[in-house]
DNA sequence: GATTAACATCGCCTTTCGTCGAAATACCCC
DNA sequence: GGGGTATTTCGACGAAAGGCGATGTTAATC
């Protein structure tokens, strides 16, 4: 029982416990990658306060991010989700 | 996509997502009920901070309690940790 | 190189969280 | 019913979250 992993973990699910990131994810999930101004387009917040959501589940690991010209492509992380599932999976 | 679903969810995953909390589930997880002393003695918080803890966990569904003479027993609620995995494997 | 477009970051404000110690509640036992 | 034990609730406080608008940054276009 690792205090390190379980800091992860509790900042994955910290990440997850809000209905607009969770709507994030779910939109990555469903559409595959996606850049940042189709997913905000579907939030009920402004682009500021998205940026800051993308920022959350970036830091906590659940997206990843890549730079194509003046976009900003947003797809979730395989293998973090993988990993929660098996932390989740073990309940 | 019920609006309703999501915001327990997402109630769900902030209740897990503190490492104090997550590891009230896993202690009664591992050792099936437990009465509330028992596992206050081994979180680093005092026990009104550890009872604030359980009370998050209640509120989202995630743990029960039933009442025994003085003491207090909580056990996790399986069936809403069924409804979050199966919710988590979709991701 | 100025302009526009797409995002991110900053600054500010308000609300919620996390924690503690103190007080209240519930129950048991003498 | 009085004292003791287990647990929750209350009250207070600093810390962090979540929101917005304004400002920065980067890159494509003219």
């Amino acid at each position: 029982m690792s205090k390190r992993k379980d800091q992860q973990i509790a900042e994955a699910f910290r990440a997850l416990g809000h209905p607009v990131r969770l709507q994030i994810v779910r939109i990555l999930q469903d559409e595959g990658a996606c850049f940042a101004g189709e997913i905000t387009r579907r939030l009920p917040v402004v682009a500021s306060t998205a940026s800051q959501h993308f920022k959350i589940l970036r830091e906590a690991g659940l997206i990843n991010d890549a730079v194509d010209g003046p976009h900003r492509y947003y797809s979730v992380d395989k293998q973090a989700l993988r990993e929660l599932k098996r932390w989740v999976s073990k309940l």
